[in-house]
DNA sequence: AGCCTCTTGTGAACTCATGCACAAGGTGTC
DNA sequence: GACACCTTGTGCATGAGTTCACAAGAGGCT
């Protein structure tokens, strides 16, 4: 199989899984993996797993299983993870400070280095550790520090500004919290999160369970 | 078409942003919206929106468009948005207090009505309006209070844990942020945000794009 | 060595979702 | 009423993703 031919979106998406999954091994101790556990492991089922896998390449061994350590290191390599990523939160409002502070994003390699808001008694202020900047600065701060993902998590008429903004400033990465569909330029990738869309889906089943007991 | 034929999964997660994009058509004022106008609103393409809408009913007059008023109340209706679905947050750390404290949730049917946390220090106290208890208390607070959803925002270690409880009381729908897979029974939906995933996917494109920048 | 057992890697069928392209069916104008 | 113009609703083709099922190896036991 190609080592590195292109890897689906969906298989993708699922990399992250297994690599937490596989955190369950110790490192430096030879432990095998196989495909049913690390399903187990990610919340999938082990054909999917080994088709996964098999886009990365051969790094398994029949009628044993994959060597975790390897594997693990496989997937990294794959993801990127090696790397680290500064990110920049912009909007310090009650989420925005709870991701500024969360520490799975500095443990995967995602540290935090500053962050924008447009109240002026945050703007200077260190919140948890990390600079509070007017907006109108984020063009200097990515440049400065490097950042590669911008997080906006300001209200939703603020959102596509400061979208313009990441994006004038060279950033191709966003992770949006913000309940409004933004635009940008095809070679920038962004990732929305709407919370309360997540609950409706769930509201849908809900729903829809209530009234298939009612009949 | 089947007013009420099973609607694809894929089509009921796009429900809530069409709903959004209407929010932009002020109500009582009689108005009609294309599928383009709308497909624009809610950042997918017009073909999409038309077979998606298709599922709920034949509602839109040919030639003319969407009746913005008549589509919202027929949207709403399908994903049942008339209904109150209570929430309770378990885990007020930084990502649960956020949570609590968004109004987003209540503003959209989903109030927080209570929460849990294992800290001493925070039982007993009330943050942002909302009550927080004891982890032992939940089901008592989810039958008091008919908690529909559980929102979990506890470290990974507590998630499962939290998890049956919500399920022994009888909650059916889990939104959960914890890093960590969730098994529960079937009928219970659980619908997994893990936010470092979310940049890990980014990073795997900045990876690969510089990857292919170098060469 | 031969055989049995185990698990990977993958071809192939199948399901689900997307997007095109156009007929069907409205509205308004002359 | 006839015609031109719009936009919906949908049949169909394409593509992505999932799952099955099994041959191809790898290891261990006798």
């Amino acid at each position: 199989m190609a080592p590195l031919g292109r890897i689906p979106e969906a298989t993708v998406a699922r990399l992250p899984l297994y690599l937490r999954g596989l955190d369950a091994f110790p490192v430096g101790v030879t432990a095998t993996v196989s495909s049913d556990e690390l399903a187990d492991l990610a919340g999938v089922n082990a054909a999917k797993v080994r088709k996964d896998l098999s886009h990365l390449g051969t790094y398994g061994t029949r009628g044993v299983g994959y060597d975790a350590t390897f594997l693990r290191f496989q997937i990294s390599q794959a993801l990127g993870v090696a790397n680290v990523w500064p990110v920049v939160v912009c909007g310090m409002g009650n989420l925005g400070r709870a991701l500024a502070n969360h520490t799975g994003f500095t443990d995967r390699g995602f540290p935090v280095v500053a962050a924008t808001d447009s109240d002026p008694n945050k703007i200077g202020t260190i919140v948890d550790g990390v600079p509070v900047h007017a907006p109108g600065e984020l063009g200097d701060i990515v440049r400065r520090l490097g950042v590669a993902i911008g997080v906006i998590s300001t209200p939703a008429e603020a959102a596509q500004g400061t979208a313009d903004a990441l994006v004038a400033a060279g950033v191709t990465s966003i992770m949006s919290f913000a309940p409004t569909v933004l635009s940008a330029p095809d070679e920038v990738e962004i990732r929305s999160v709407d919370l309360a869309t997540e609950l409706q889906i769930l509201g849908f089943h809900l729903h829809r369970d209530r009234i298939a007991g009612d009949s």
